[in-house]
RNA sequence: GCCGGGGUGGAGGAAUGGUAGACUCGAGGGACUUAAAAUCCCUUGGAUUAAUAAUCCGUGCGGGUUCGAGUCCCGCCCCCGGCACCA
């Protein structure tokens, strides 16, 4: 018998809704806990099964959550601004306005079908005034302290998508959205001072319960390196030329240096006659595009010599001075010390322009010979020679020395470097918060008042990026004329929107806070609720979205409005569901929509089988034959449910009462860990020994269908009542095991000889090692192998295995 | 190149250093049925074999540690994800 999955389903989701049962109470509840999943930036086809399995993935730890009785608040809205949905607008040629009340309609009763147990009351979207006008506002706070600011700097830009993009944006060269190449472009722009939060955001990791993984990736983004920036003299003239390096022991094999051709001082210590060649190559590093190729290792290194030479104190060697791309203006100081032998970027440039090699350090293998190929550059550590008094010692400790040394002389300073950028926020795109900022010509840069928040987004007809570096916005004239707040006189808005990354570094504040009006959060919602408990999202957002929250967050810390530094106390990365051996996209045309499945199989059966399909964090090749496994699965537990309703004085067989109690042992256990897939192939096993052994009790069977509840929301409220418990199931306290019924009375002892399996026992718990032994030996397979053999030794592991060593 | 994560039957996947392949799909066979669907039962890593007897081989490859290795160590190969001239 097949239960009626829509009919059920349906049934519920509103019953559910009605009496508000995944509604806490916010102001009062005694043990919150925010159980958070990443907001989807939805695109306008609405749901995938790979957003629906992340979804399900953290509505089950909810739901378990629940029923081990905290107040769970698990909120749900939508990331809509932004340039993936304009995007979208532009294609299908719709205004981003109009499409996203469509994709909101559309996307909320997907998700409202997958029957997660969301707080419907308290949604949000990031387009909607009532949120970003708080967006806005916390930018100018941003700026208030001093956080926000504007420079001219050669930025990404996308010329496909028409705008800025940020660092981690840039994929391999190529614009992240679109895919087409990224170009340098010099334009003015917002900019978040993050760097300034590099050593906290690095430091507070050893703090909170993030998988190892994401905490590396956020390590390695912010890149922090120890070292020394090195003066060097410009010989015969009065510039010095300060370069870092985290390589000071180095330094006495240092043979020439590179400036990058946005060194300030370039042109200033070009000697006149190499004047003409150095601008040539400036101006052509200038209009070249940041291809991948041209970024990557094979890239054949290009350079100019200045005329010019540098002083190196430490052997008063005289080292010329280049001008190279490969050394990045934004890196260190912008200047590198050319250490060939022990850099092969600095090995390719010296072997392309025949500069000097000398070799400092002597590998393990003792090999001091001359380095003379790509291969032989050493960049690992070893004894210093050629190096006067760091000569034998090894390189690290050479490194301290010599660190010293410059320090004494003032020839050098320590310093740390991160690899970590200034956030750009600006985006001469439409669809985002316009940045709340209005330019006067007598006062500069002056924040919009706070109570004129929000700048509304103007409804624009033609709301298509320009592409000139100006956003949409500037065709606003109306808008964008404005009055001074501080003079009064005539001025203009900035015309740039946020980045989208913005609107999302937040929202979890904002989630128990929805109802106020006049501040973006309540300090006792805040309080009680945050920070969140369980953040379930994707691996992507490791170092995007993540980052950019954490500081966020430091920073409101800072500034007074919240009580902890770190948002999310624990972080899971949750596995990608692919189609077909790929991601799932439109190009590709294998993106799979949860709804037919919904329909034929019912929304619990689809979560139980992409929960199913493996474990949580490694994701999986969507294919929908085996949804009919779970399926068969569900309409076993229900017909097995229907029996036990027919016949209710059935009494638990102790082989069935054991493994019920071992169930809920390993159910409770893996939902804590995630393990979804083989706590649900531990409820199939139940499930087939009950069929088999006919009889439960109703207290047993309502206590598997308790297991149940998280997996198959809708079908264990429907057995719930079926068989008389109380509404709602999902409020029913989690079952719990009895240790005695868990332990195993009986144990199959594996004989092994020389470690190969011959024979089973089966014993009573702590049966002797020697009478195990003495059972072993007579049984005639053992005979048989033993026999003319001499035993060396026995290996005995209670309850486990004995094993003889012949 | 660097940093992560992987590689186990026809497929998805299980296995605190101790019976490799739980559970599910698929496949084959059977029961029920006029028939089909649904359901249930049996078989299902490979080889030798009449055999559900027995033995051998099997977790990407090559070594090692151990009474015992899918699991630990060393050296490789391949796949996926991220970063990429970061000094």
């Amino acid at each position: 018998m097949e239960y009626k999955h829509n009919k059920i389903e349906k049934k519920w989701q509103k019953i559910w809704r009605k009496k508000r049962i995944y509604q806490p109470d916010l102001e009062n509840a005694e043990k919150p806990f925010y159980n958070l999943m990443m907001f989807p930036y939805p695109s306008a086809k609405g749901l995938h099964v790979g957003n629906m399995y992340a979804f399900t993935g953290s509505d089950i730890y909810g739901r378990f959550k629940r029923m081990q009785g905290y107040d769970v608040f698990e909120p749900i809205g939508l990331d809509g601004f932004g340039i993936h949905s304009e995007n979208y607008a532009l294609k299908i040629n719709k205004h981003p306005l109009k499409l996203a009340k469509k994709t909101e309609k559309y996307f909320y009763s997907q998700l409202q079908a997958t029957g997660n147990g969301y707080a419907w009351e308290n949604t949000l979207e990031t387009y909607d005034p009532d949120y970003y006008k708080w967006t806005q506002w916390l930018f100018i706070q941003m700026f208030k302290n001093g956080l926000a600011y504007r420079q001219k700097s050669a930025v990404n830009w996308c010329p496909s998508c028409k705008t800025v993009l940020a660092d981690e944006q840039v994929i391999s060269g190529k614009c992240e959205r679109c895919g087409t190449e990224v170009v340098v472009k010099e334009l003015e722009q917002w900019f978040f001072r993050i760097t300034k939060y590099a050593e906290r955001l690095l430091n507070n990791l050893d703090e909170i319960n993030w998988s190892e993984k994401v905490k590396i990736a956020q390590r390695n983004w912010i890149g922090r390196s120890e070292g020394v920036n090195i003066e060097y003299e410009v010989v015969g003239q009065k510039e010095k030329i300060v370069c870092f390096t985290t390589r000071p022991e180095t330094n006495f094999g240092a043979t020439f240096v590179v400036l990058s051709p946005f060194h300030p001082l370039v042109l200033k210590i070009t000697k006149d006659n190499y004047r003409k060649q150095v601008v040539e190559y400036i101006e052509g590093v200038k209009k070249r595009k940041v291809s991948p190729e041209e970024t990557a290792d094979n890239k054949e290194k290009t350079g100019v010599f200045t005329g010019s030479y540098c002083l190196n104190k430490l052997n008063g060697k005289k080292m010329p001075i280049w001008v190279s791309d490969f050394v990045l203006d934004n890196v260190g100081t912008g200047a590198v010390v050319g250490v060939p032998a022990h850099d092969k970027r600095d090995f390719e440039f010296a072997q392309k322009f025949n500069l000097e090699v000398i070799r400092v350090i002597v590998s393990e293998d003792g090999d001091d010979s001359a380095i003379t190929s790509i291969d032989k550059v050493y960049e690992g550590h070893g004894k210093i020679i050629n190096s006067e008094f760091l000569n034998g010692l090894n390189s690290r400790e050479a490194k301290e020395k010599i660190t010293e040394f410059l320090e004494e002389r003032e020839w050098g300073k320590r310093e740390v470097i991160y690899k970590l950028r200034d956030w750009c926020i600006s985006r001469q795109r439409y669809w985002g918060p316009p940045i709340p900022m209005i330019k006067c010509p007598k006062c500069g840069w002056v924040p919009v008042p706070e109570e004129e928040l929000p700048v509304k987004l103007p409804y624009l007809k033609d709301y298509r990026p320009i592409g000139t570096g100006e956003s949409p916005l500037d065709k606003a004239e109306k808008w964008l004329k404005v009055n001074c707040p501080v003079c009064g006189a005539p001025a203009r808005r900035e015309t740039d929107v946020s980045d989208t990354f913005l609107d999302s570094s937040w929202y979890f504040l904002r989630y128990p806070s929805i109802k106020f009006k006049d501040k973006p959060f309540d300090k006792r919602i805040t309080k009680k609720w945050l920070p969140v408990n369980m953040y379930i999202g994707g691996a992507e957002h490791s170092v995007l979205h993540l980052m950019y929250a954490r500081f966020i967050t430091m920073v409101l810390f800072d500034l007074g409005y919240i009580d902890f530094e770190e948002p999310f106390t624990n972080f899971y990365a949750h596995g990608l569901i692919i189609s077909q051996g790929a991601k799932m996209s439109k190009n590709k045309g294998n993106v799979v929509i949860p709804d037919e499945y919904i329909k034929k199989y019912g929304a619990d059966a689809l979560r139980m089988y992409l929960m199913f399909l493996g474990p949580f964090d490694q994701g999986g090749d969507f294919n929908p034959t085996g949804i009919i496994g779970i399926k068969r699965f569900l309409n076993r537990v229900f017909r097995l449910s229907l029996n036990l309703k027919v016949n209710l004085h059935q009494q638990t067989t102790k082989n069935l009462e054991r493994a019920l109690h071992r169930t809920i042992k390993k159910v409770t256990e893996d939902i804590e860990n995630k393990k979804y897939n083989t706590a649900i192939a531990c409820l199939i096993e139940f499930a087939n020994l009950w069929e088999k052994e006919e009889s439960i009790s109703l207290e047993d069977g309502k206590r598997f269908i308790k297991l149940l509840a998280p997996f198959a929301p809708h079908l264990s409220e429907e057995i719930w009542e079926i068989l008389g418990g109380e509404f709602s199931i999902h409020q029913q306290p989690w079952p719990e095991y009895d240790p005695a019924l868990v332990k195993q009375t009986e144990f199959t002892i594996i004989i092994q000889i020389n470690g190969k399996l011959r024979d089973k026992l089966i014993v009573s718990q702590d049966v002797s090692e020697e009478e195990v032994k003495n059972m072993a030996l007579n049984r005639p397979k053992v005979k048989k192998w033993l026999e003319n053999k001499e035993i060396k030794k026995v290996v005995f592991v209670p309850n486990k295995l004995i094993n003889f060593v012949v």
